[in-house]
DNA sequence: CGCATATTCAACCATTTGGTTGACGATCAT
DNA sequence: ATGATCGTCAACCAAATGGTTGAATATGCG
């Protein structure tokens, strides 16, 4: 049961914390500044980064009383790897992602607040 | 909770669901023969693909008395998406990466009764 | 018709999940 | 030392999950 994908996927299947790795995309946070949007106790916050954890999504790093959630993108990188197992998948999922990225890659998209 | 990631991911979480969906990489399949791998009831395994076919991620379609299960690559396209943007996310504009997969949480309906 | 095959349904059960609250151990600031 | 802040722990709860059985519903076959 903790089969590493079990755990990848589990993690990805809960919108709380699929919104977390949005966040963490941005920049390392500490817990409380992770839960902070959110309209749920700190308790549930730090349970889900504790999934994330596990799930290796993440990686925490107590630096004096403040934990440092910081994103890991080699776990998804193998459950990504897994679909692509799915032959026929591979040239629609990487195409959908390489039409996304030449449309955005205009220029001067950088000014975001 | 009816986001389709949430379903897909969900989905996707379960090691014998995973194991069904490789089945059908194969070949379309009756429930039946779907089944007969596991060592688990017939019901228990047409649950399982009820949870796949909510997902998008297999079709049924009954004819006769047989019904069979084919593989539905669409379904699989966001969730690969999202989660192959994660892993190359080094490689690409962050900002627009971000906007990109900001529209998975415009359901945000806080509008409770 | 009468029986076998294919699949689901319904009720039940144990475990997991996602959340709460309150107490607690660390750590920093004064 | 005192007190505020950061985060987890423990106990609890409701709901969902993954499985089981046994009955029920189609459908096809002889």
């Amino acid at each position: 049961m903790d089969d590493p994908l079990d755990l990848a996927f589990a993690a990805l299947a809960d919108p709380t914390r699929r919104r977390i790795l949005m966040l963490l995309l941005e920049d390392d946070m500490a817990v409380t500044d992770v839960a902070e949007p959110f309209e749920m106790s700190l308790a549930a916050i730090s349970k889900h980064l504790g999934i994330l954890t596990r799930a290796g999504l993440i990686s925490q790093e107590k630096r004096g009383r403040v934990k440092w959630c910081k994103l890991e993108p080699e776990a998804l990188r193998d459950a990504s790897i897994w679909m692509q197992s799915f032959g026929q998948f591979e040239a629609v999922n990487l195409d959908a992602l390489e039409r996304f990225l030449e449309h955005e890659f205009e220029p001067e998209d950088r000014s975001k607040p």
